[in-house]
DNA sequence: TTGGCAATCTGTAACGTTTCAGTATACTGA
DNA sequence: TCAGTATACTGAAACGTTACAGATTGCCAA
């Protein structure tokens, strides 16, 4: 029994939220008209655009979402697709922070769309693809044949990848250059006189394990430093598997004088297992790890640090999406993060 | 110039997605009736029913959100607002896997509303009321009297507080007992012969600011210990800064032999301040610290631990809020986690 | 036979937006 | 004068859903 009037509704309901046809009332024009003007379309009169864009601010109007993705399909979403066991930790708030930014002064809202061990990671892109519940899609753990990249192609749905891909096909990324962080670390602990190196990797299967043990490889040869296998661990392994296998590396005879870790909380372990192993870091031992907060040098002072800045990632990644659904060539959209310098703790 | 038929283009067109005309033409049926029949209501006939819901499985249905949202104003939204400079880090991601896991198996998405420090915090939860963008609203950094809760309250939206109000008004939350945390760590010092103990206490102003106070100052009344005045700095300060400031206070002839820190980025400047002081951990003095994940005692192992779950608390967010956009009673969705015993570092 | 009623099902309208296909008016050029 | 056209505006329809107000059928009691 809903007792309100039809037709002038608007008129008279100062509580209820305005729409067009609220607007159109008060200006006197038509919906049409004043959804055209708001939006600047060139058909409508110099002085009716402004007034009606006047009105509009002054009674605090904005689009339904409903409405327009109804109509439009137009969603104003980006969705963050993370994996909810293997992200390093402070990344992902680093990651949101950094989108949450580029997209505050948009009209886009950030949903996180999570996915577990157990499923295919390309579920949740697939989902997000069919119910149309996104413009554009943020991936990490990027694969160099990411069938979730290629998907997303295929459909041509808007997205960036953390991480490069390599499968021949252009789209945004943004990355850390992990190629040239191996290398600087390698370099920094030859120059150290570290002979003998080991590198904790990151998760194989992922694009940027490939950079990073290349940069490793290559600079080894390129200081004649020679390589401590240590494949038995990457990032992703649990904090005590990392602790316990580098504490029996590090008991072996011909154990390394040097170590290049690729994620801060592996480097906790990492110093963990030498200490266990007796030995000490910075006489036995130099380690080089990335870090995206900065911990590590309260950890350790004899730790050797390269930065990495996720919030940064985030903001590139959201900058690329929008871009990419503002009709900007992707190839144009793809950024390398450049690591800063091996630093040591300044007093 | 759109060259598809009308009426029967739901049966040719194999490639769109389904909607209630599909399954509508596919079971020979309304509109309305198959409408009902996906939400099992009474007046459809029980063979009906089984037919419905069958294909619309079979062909994979998915009610257009966009619809649903602009018929009946439901979004299917939690949002989970965010202070996108203070929140602790590893804190964010556990309490976003929290939620979405407990909304994993629900139609519900997760958008990540953040505001910042020159931001009034009620301005992203006026957003969120006034535009009808979310079901239900998680906050966190609660205070005793909360301008936001209060706000929600009286425009009758969902929501559910991390931390709990003191302002006489019924809401769901979820709360560590911060009083019980602090208490046991000064008990757990005093055990240890600690007589002279500060606190770094969380940022003044939070409620669980004064419950963390309180629980120290009972317990050190109660086990015949002294306080030793430390209010220069809260964890909400930098690491420079607590770490600047721990090393002036463990400088003092009158310093503390016994620390409790309420969280875990906090404890490694304080840590660092002590040993900027020439002073030992676990000899000149002891602390007892929160953690989030188990890092501390890679760290030093002399430290003393007491664990906060934020996964928990993200999933019992959640639930709070689901419950009470289903109806329950709000004050039956409290609920308060308590702390585990000090742990020692165990080999 | 008829009226009443329960059980099932259905068409229409509406949510707020944009697009399509106009209409009305005034101005232009010949 | 008139057609032609540019300018400024408008109503109706549609997106997918649900609520409302029926409609149809069969059955039972009187």
């Amino acid at each position: 029994m809903d007792r309100r009037a039809t037709e002038k509704d608007d008129e008279t309901s100062a509580k209820e939220r305005p729409t067009l046809k609220t607007l159109a009332f008060m200006t006197g024009l038509g919906v049409t008209t004043v959804s055209r003007a708001l939006k600047d379309a060139p058909e409508i009169g110099a002085e009716t655009r402004r007034r009606v864009q006047l009105v509009a601010k002054q009674i605090g109007y904005r689009p339904n979402r409903a409405g327009v993705r109804l109509r439009t399909g137009k969603t104003n979403v980006i969705s963050l697709v993370l994996n909810t066991e293997h992200e390093i930790m402070s990344f992902v708030s680093d990651i949101i922070y950094g989108v949450t930014e580029v997209i505050a002064d948009t009209p886009y809202h950030l949903i996180v769309t999570p996915y577990s061990r157990s499923q295919d990671p390309l579920d949740p892109v697939r989902y997000l693809v069919e119910t149309g519940s996104a413009d554009g899609v943020i991936i990490s753990r990027t694969q160099p044949n990411d069938p979730r990249a290629r998907y997303m192609l295929e459909r041509g749905i808007p997205f960036a990848t953390h991480g490069r891909t390599d499968m021949g096909l252009v789209h945004p990324y943004h990355d850390f250059d992990n190629y040239a962080f191996a290398g600087e670390a390698v370099r920094h602990l030859a120059g150290m006189g570290r002979r003998r190196l080991a590198l904790v990797t990151p998760p194989v299967g992922l694009t940027y394990y490939g950079h990073t043990v290349n940069g490793f490889a290559d600079a080894l040869s390129e200081v004649g430093a020679s390589e401590v296998p240590f494949n038995t661990v990457s990032i992703d392994h649990t904090i005590e598997q990392i602790r316990m296998r580098t504490a029996q590396l590090m008991r072996r005879d011909d154990r390394p004088d040097g170590i290049v870790s690729s994620a801060a909380a592996a480097t906790l372990a990492v110093v963990a297992g030498i200490e266990d192993a007796g030995l000490k870091l910075g006489r036995d031992v130099d380690v080089v790890s990335k870090q995206s907060s900065e911990l590590l040098h309260l950890f350790r002072r004899e730790l050797l640090v390269v930065n990495e800045n996720f919030r940064l990632a985030g903001s590139e990644l959201a900058r690329a999406v929008l871009g990419w659904i503002g009709g900007a060539d992707p190839g144009s959209l793809q950024s390398l993060s450049t690591p800063g310098e091996v630093q040591a703790y300044r007093g």
